[in-house]
This record gives structure tokens, sequence and C-alpha cells, in this order.
DNA sequence: TCCTATTTGTAGTGATCGATACAGAAAGAG
DNA sequence: CTCTTTCTGTATCGATCACTACAAATAGGA
């Protein structure tokens, strides 16, 4: 019995939650796959990243990914498996920089000004769409989506979760005083940037960007010292 | 000649960007409206503001006004003007008590103080959706509702406006000091403002967000001292 | 009363949505 | 070679999209 009574659009999604990786050695069975799944996914992303998941149609992503409709569904399983895979992507590529300057930062401090430094040019660069895809993609859409959005909602908690910890890792060196509310300030800082990933929309420019961002650092100092209530 | 070739859904929007107001004092000519349509309005503005304007369809707005289709378009015109008016709306309305805070503070940073405050409640309060409608309601999308998210620009900019403009008065009356970057300060505010409509989003409670102002109105004095460069 | 003007609910319009059925093509296994 | 497996393009699927044609309903003006 395969009979489907509900809806498409709201209904149940394919049973498939994520197609079976590849083993890369062997060269498979039947018939080879005639595109570049990395290639495709990269280009996916950049659609996804620009117009966000619900605007993005899959007449927009076969077109950008150079395939047709079954191949798509044949590689990602469905519309929000390939958009997971997108995010997925998105944060071990894109991530993986100001990652490295927030943890190679002599101390805390420094860390937070390169990493932030970096996003004022990042998030106006043309070589992408602007701002942070994890911030601008799904933040509100219709409830059919919600899974979409918690995915997003986790991702962005991760990412403070991270700037917590690069405090807390000050404490412990010494560079930030142990009294320093460290939720406190990555929360802050967190929701800084992501203001600034709506401010690129806007078409907010580099040197804009960075003006704020210095602002915000020179908080540092005296949030560090401030301590918990 | 009306014949349309183009597609519905990227092409032109009916005719009529506003319907004509009714003068009020005259009972009109032929059968009189069913239907309220300030409440229609107001309840059109909580589903946009809380499903964004892309992901809110016809049938959501006509289920939650309460009235069927063809009363919406003879209303409203088209789904893009009645957004447009639910902005105008949700500016006058929701907008009013933040800018009486702001400019009713006996100091610029005061006046921020207290918006930023009113800010980190109002963003979480359950008697509407979270975070802020034009912030959150149209920053992604299609290319053919580009002109919807550059409203939403326009409106976010002249958000910023008003903000450096209260700093600008604060210089005249001497609350701030006159080196200080009026456009830089209300950028950052702005900036931090508009992240907490996503921390909202995330489920951050009104506790969270108040220790964020806090923190940023502790850089109020240094910013203001600073200085431009 | 009849005419005109406007709103109402019903029932659609063509287009696009996400997702698939199907048959042919292209590979390895036997 | 044949059999099996997987991918390919074509051509859809039913559902929903924003929007509207149409006639009954309801008001004022004559």
């Amino acid at each position: 019995m395969t009979v489907r009574s509900v809806t498409k659009r709201e209904g149940t999604k394919p049973d498939k939650t994520k197609v079976v990786p590849k083993a890369a050695g062997k060269p498979a069975r039947g018939r080879p796959r005639g595109f570049d799944r990395n290639a495709a996914l990269q280009a996916a992303m950049q659609v996804f990243w620009l117009r966000g998941y619900e605007a993005t149609s899959l007449s927009d992503l076969t077109k950008a990914m150079g395939i047709n409709a079954p191949s798509l569904y044949a590689a990602f399983a469905c519309k929000e498996a390939l958009f997971e895979e997108a995010l997925e992507l998105y944060e071990a590529a894109e991530g993986a920089l100001p990652q490295r300057l927030l943890r190679e930062g002599r101390t805390a401090k420094e860390g937070f000004a390169a990493m932030l430094r970096f996003y004022a040019g990042y998030y106006v660069s043309t070589d992408h769409p602007p701002g942070c895809m994890v911030v601008l993609s799904a933040i509100v859409g219709a409830p059919e989506n919600k899974s979409v959005r918690a995915l997003m909602t986790r991702s962005r908690r991760a990412a403070m979760e991270a700037l917590e910890q690069r405090i807390r890792r000050g404490q412990t060196e010494g560079d930030v005083p142990a009294t320093a509310d460290a939720a406190v300030m990555a929360a802050f800082y967190t929701t800084l940037v992501q203001g600034m990933s709506i401010q690129a929309r806007d078409g907010a420019t580099k040197k804009q960007l960075l003006a704020i961002v210095e602002t915000a650092m020179k908080a540092w100092d005296g949030m560090a010292a401030a301590g918990k209530p």
C-alpha cells in the first residue's frame, strides 16, 4: 500500500532522510552518476544562501546544479535533506576560517577581534551572497518547515556556545578575568554578529561593519571586568 | 487590451497599488462592507509578522482575517499592498512606545537605555510573534519580491536614522560629547537590536536579552567619548 | 419601484509547487 | 551475450499558489 491521501506540501517527507554515502573505493554497480555531487551541493548551497530555504524552488535548484529533478532526488533524497547537507557544507567550508581565527588568537580578546574583523569583510564580500547563511536562510516561514528552522537555531546556538567556550578558555589561561560572565559576553557578541548579517543585506559597507566591530571590541575590557551579578 | 501572457506569480501585479481610502463621513453608495477593515488588517499583520511575507499564503490571510479572497482584494488590492499597509500599521502601533521612550529620555543615553530595555521584554512577549516584524518578515526571498525587501530595508534604515538623530539632539543639548560619532553609535545599537530579534526567535529569555542590553549600555560612555576618526 | 454601485460567497483561472512514474541508457557481474 | 543495478531525461502527479469571473445580495439615489 503506497497510497498517499495527505497533501504533498504539508505531508510526510520521503522516507529516506539521508542517502547512503558511497563507498568511495568501489566503482558502484549500475550506471555511474553523470555529475559532480560536491559541485552540485556547492551550487545548491549558494542558492539557499541567497534566497533562503522556502523561497528556493526545486527548479531554482536543478537549474543552478545543472541536473534534472530525478537526479537531485536520487542523490539528496528531498529538498530538506539537501538543505541539511548544504548547511553542513557551509559550516565546514565557510566556518573554518573564523573558527580558526577565534581559536588561534593569543588571547580570547584577540581571537574575538580577529574573528569579528573577518566577518566585517566576509559578510559584504561579492564572492557570495551577503551575510551569514545560518542567520538569514530560515528565520521565519511556514509551520510545515519548522524542522528546518529548528536546525538553524541549533546551529546558531552552537556558534554562540563556541564563543562562550573561547572565553572560558581565556579564563583558564588567565587572559580573561575569572569573574567575567562568559555566557553574557558570548550572547552579546553573537547578537551583534547576527545583526551584522542584516546590515550586510541592507547594503552596509565593510568600513561601516568594521566601525561597529571596533566599537564592540572597545567594550571588551569593561565587560570582562564587570563580572557576574 | 488586457491580455496577460506572462505568469501570475512573477508577472505584473494588479494595477491598483493602493485602494482609495473611504470618505469616512459618507455612508458610501453600494452594499456596505461586512467586516472591520482595521481588525482585518491587524489580523493580517500578525500573520505576516509570524510567518514572513512569502510564507504567508492568501488562504492563511483570509482565514486569519475572517473574510474571503474577493473581499480581501476589494479592500487591499493585492498581497503586496496588504503587506505594505500591515507594515505601516506595525510602525504606527508597535513603534510608538519605543519611539516615545527614545525621545522622552532626559538624555540620549537614558533614552537609548529605556528603549533597549523595552525591546528586551517586547521581543519575547507572548502577546505577539517574537522579535521585530521589520527585521524578520522579509530578509531573504525570491527575486520577484525584491520590492518588498526593499520596503523593509527602507524601514530599517529609517529606524537607524532616528537613533542617529536622537544622538545628535543629545549633542546639541550637551549630554553627548560633540566629538562622538553619531552615525557609528546608531549603527552599533541598531545592529544589536536587529540581532536581538534573531535571539528572540531562538528562544532567548527577557533576562538574557536584558543582560545583552545592559552590556551594550555600559559601552555608551566610552563610545561617546571616543569621537570620530 | 427601478437603477446604479459595491460587497459577498462560490467556484474557479493558469502557473508553479515538491516530488515521481517510467522507460531508455550505461555500467558491472555472471 | 544476458541479467541486474543504477542513473538519466521526459512528462507528468495532485496540491497549492496568487488572483478573479460571476451572479446573488445589499445598500443609496432617482
